[in-house]
DNA sequence: CTGAAAGCGCTTACAG
DNA sequence: CTGAAAGCGCTTACAG
């Protein structure tokens, strides 16, 4: 085993320059994109950072730039594994842009102010809020400092921040209506997070389906978008004497241990005895054990709109909140009864559009 | 909607300072833990800075102190929801050390290299490598640079870099000696990354256990930790004429994919047919539709170590490395046929630990 | 305890 | 194209 190692300071562009024989500001202008330096000069002061092992220091540029290239991302619950596929997108796209992830996860919500204040302190060029609160104060005290903030997959009631979502009223909908066609008749939700957007618009969407076709009752339990929870609704609704046909769950992460719950402890058959519908098309909806039918929210296209919007406000330095919605798409598996029309084959997927659909 | 909002600069100490009617060395002490500063003054200043909307800028400190309070983690791959789970972790421990995570995700392998340079460039007070390649040169060149490094779930063959790992030898030897209780006459091993640590060590414990049985003969096939070539690697085996009785599959994320394989695809049944195990005891592992016998990766310890060796190793600007092997259990479950003794129960799990087990 | 001053490692007008 | 110099927002000896 080798001794321990004294670590030794960075080298500087004070140093390149001395050994390569030209000034500090050549050094600087060599690393600077677009700066103005001779060819010659170049290649003199390249060598000499290659030798001494050089790198720019990213901090110090980043004080008098007043550009840190870092984006804050907030996303405290990563169980759901929307949000990890969602996170590596970001860095791909981010680090395409030559921006960085400074990542703040696993605290409780309720502990949000000191994240809030670690990241103000890094001047984090943007905040990227995938987190389910915390964001009505956080977004203000930003918007007010000058940095963009973008809630994605969910919006505030004022619309004050900019955000990404996908047609969550829509998606709920068209999931009453794929149910509808199926011929069931009675409804159960577990639903997400009371105070979360994607909940509420879910939930909308759905009961006017319903609605529509004259039904006015549907079995309501929350889930709040976790399993252990969804788990305990769902024994509560399968224990009911008359219990629903078909189940909309908020989200597939909630759906999959409702789904074990139905078939191992209540012995139910999906979709003979249950009919059960899930959202966000999230990698164990698509698992041979599930194949749950679910709308999807297309995180590269969600993703890619995040990333635009906060790249124009930081080139352009204007804050304005812009809301991008994105369109999703009912993709019909195993899990549910199906409709006798409406169902095409697209890419290999089959996908619900009613004639005249919503 | 609000017109657009431009971007204003940041309150600084010298505003604070001229606000408070003291020199911006006392804004400075104010807000440096421990700095000799009267509560007078203090009070004084945290009246100012409060008004003004002040708070130090992270940045600027890093440059003086050479200490950037970040750390970067570099994970590309989050499909296995081990990592995910691991970086909620690290989020929280670090956070706790007031420390930052710096996430480098989802680019491929290949592409380390401007990913190591990014990371280079920010002058971050350390590193984790979660990934599971790009370590050798990688590490090498930052014991030069003086940042400490640990490696996460993995070794490399020289030992040259503080790391953190589980008993995986012991763990595959554990689970062929469960096997072979269990009465199992045939096996195979859906491999993980050839070139990966843990991948070698769990299946050369593996092999030790049943070669003491003078079983020499295991049907092998790759998964690369990935779920689409694992389910290749199933179909392979499932489709030879002497198909094994029992198959450990190097890690939980793949055998889940093998399992829905075997019953959706070959119709076999688990554990009647065929006995599966796996590792990590990752989230789905303990799902119903796959109660996968598996050994533990404790996160929390896993994350404990780490985040101490870092610390240490950051405090003292000593880096002499350092490997922690923290211990994993066999939890049972019911995706393999039960040995007759060695079974106990704690802590509501039930784990194998055979008389004088190893 | 306090303030004036030097300096961290860069970028960027400015003058040549 | 190039260099000398100012300055980004802090921390930290230093002197009082």
């Amino acid at each position: 085993m080798d001794g321990g190692v004294i670590k030794r300071s960075p080298v500087t562009s004070s140093q390149v320059a001395e050994h390569a024989g030209v000034s500090q500001s050549a050094v600087s202008r060599t690393f600077t994109p677009g700066a103005s330096i001779s060819p010659k000069t170049r290649a003199k002061v390249l060598a000499a950072a290659k030798e001494l092992g050089y790198r720019p220091n990213a901090i110090a540029r980043s004080l008098i730039t007043n550009r840190s290239r870092i984006i804050a991302v907030v996303m405290a619950y990563l169980e759901n594994l929307f949000y990890p596929d969602v996170l590596e997108e970001l860095g791909r796209r981010l680090a395409a842009e030559n921006y960085h992830v400074l990542l703040f996860t696993g605290f409780k919500d309720r502990d949000s102010d000191p994240v809030f204040d670690q990241l103000m302190q890094y001047r984090v060029d943007g905040i990227i809020l995938a987190s389910t609160s915390l964001s009505s104060e956080l977004s203000e005290e930003c918007t007010v400092a000058g940095i963009p903030v973008v809630l994605f997959n969910r919006t505030t009631e004022r619309n004050e921040t900019s955000s990404v979502t996908t047609r969550n009223r829509e998606g709920g909908r068209l999931l009453g209506q794929f149910l509808l066609a199926g011929g069931h008749r009675s409804f159960g939700y577990i639903a997400g997070l009371e105070n979360s957007s994607t909940n509420r618009d879910r939930f909308t969407g759905f009961r006017s389906a319903l609605a529509e076709a004259g039904i006015h009752d549907i079995v309501v339990r929350t889930g709040n978008y976790s399993r252990a929870e969804a788990e305990t609704a769902a024994r509560e609704i399968f224990a009911l004497e008359e219990r629903p046909e078909a189940l909309f769950v908020a989200n597939d992460h909630m759906a999959v241990a409702v789904m074990d719950v139905a078939r191992y402890e209540f012995g139910l058959r999906i979709p003979e005895d249950l009919s059960i519908v899930g959202y966000d098309d999230v990698g164990p909806a698509r698992w041979q054990s599930y194949g749950i039918t679910s709308v999807t929210q297309p995180i590269s296209a969600m993703v890619e709109a995040t990333v635009d919007i906060l790249m124009d406000q930081i080139e352009s330095g204007e804050i304005e909140a812009r809301h991008k919605i994105i369109p999703g798409e009912l993709v019909v598996r195993s899990s549910a009864r199906l409709p006798g029309t409406g169902i095409v084959e697209i890419d290999g997927r089959r996908i619900y559009r009613p004639e005249g659909g919503s």
